[in-house]
DNA sequence: ATAGTAGTTTAGAATGCTTCCAAAATTCTT
DNA sequence: AAGAATTTTGGAAGCATTCTAAACTACTAT
């Protein structure tokens, strides 16, 4: 049982947290919030979210919930997954991570950065910074023969 | 100069070197073979490529060409380059090694394995193999303040 | 409260890369 | 040279994402 007192108390976090960021807290932004904000650690492509926002017997339009996966993730509040399948995730684990990606489903798991050492890295060329470093292993689902 | 005999030749190679691979020496692939395969490591997307076969004369649906590249990636003879931008790429260089993008221009550079050291490797889940490992580094353009 | 203004949302159209299609053409085999 | 299988072709279709311009909403200052 959810008390709509927790409920209160659970977006008024959820606003905080976005003004926080700098994002101004719609309904539709707060909404959003709701679903990506909770802690949980995922994945999610648009029409993933868009389908949740529907569950949720919200209504939202589709480029609306690109608008707001952008947008919060221009804010740091989520981030972009690029180079995984042919459609865009966006991450809400913000740590360093890594990730494991199903060749077969596009399902991803996370590796912790603890279980890869990047021991040697390649010299930046001169003029550039790093921006963000992308390791994907791929995986097959073995074949028992 | 290039004398008649040294196309014949370099053709026959290619023939031979899709012969190998099991892949059909149409006229279509010989050409595509010769813009490729030719030593030089690039990464080439099939816009790309079907400008390359207008410019050297020819004429090839782009269907073909995004065919062709699939087959040449299927046989082996190249490498697709998966998650970088939103367009698809295709690799010459088929041995192992890493990316460097500009995330301006898109541009690639390759890292060498030689100057990076994966030292521990995260454990691959049971009843999967690793396919691929693709490790990217994205560059920002250094702001000079 | 109220009005003003800047920022958002919206539905649908538009875009752009890639794949699909069914017919015509080509390649290899016999 | 004929037959069977594979390829090529141009255009249509598909699909994720972005664009657009009008309606709406949130904040600010009055």
């Amino acid at each position: 049982m959810t008390s709509t007192r927790d409920i209160k108390a659970k977006e008024h976090r959820i606003i905080t947290c976005l003004e926080d960021a700098g994002v101004r807290p719609t309904r539709q932004r707060v909404l959003v919030g709701r679903l990506l904000l909770d802690g949980r650690k995922r994945h999610v492509g648009a029409e993933q979210l868009y389908e949740e926002v529907q569950t949720s017997g919200q209504h939202m339009a589709l480029a609306t919930v690109y608008n707001c996966l952008h947008k919060f993730a221009d804010a740091g509040l989520l981030r972009q997954v690029k180079n995984v399948g042919d459609t865009v995730l966006f991450d809400t684990n913000l740590s360093e991570h890594y990730h494991f990606v199903d060749i077969e489903t596009g399902a991803m798991v996370d590796i912790s950065p603890a279980d890869v050492t990047l021991k040697k890295m390649p010299k930046i060329p001169d003029g550039f910074e790093a921006e963000s470093i992308e390791l994907t292993v791929r995986l097959r689902r073995k074949t028992t023969s």
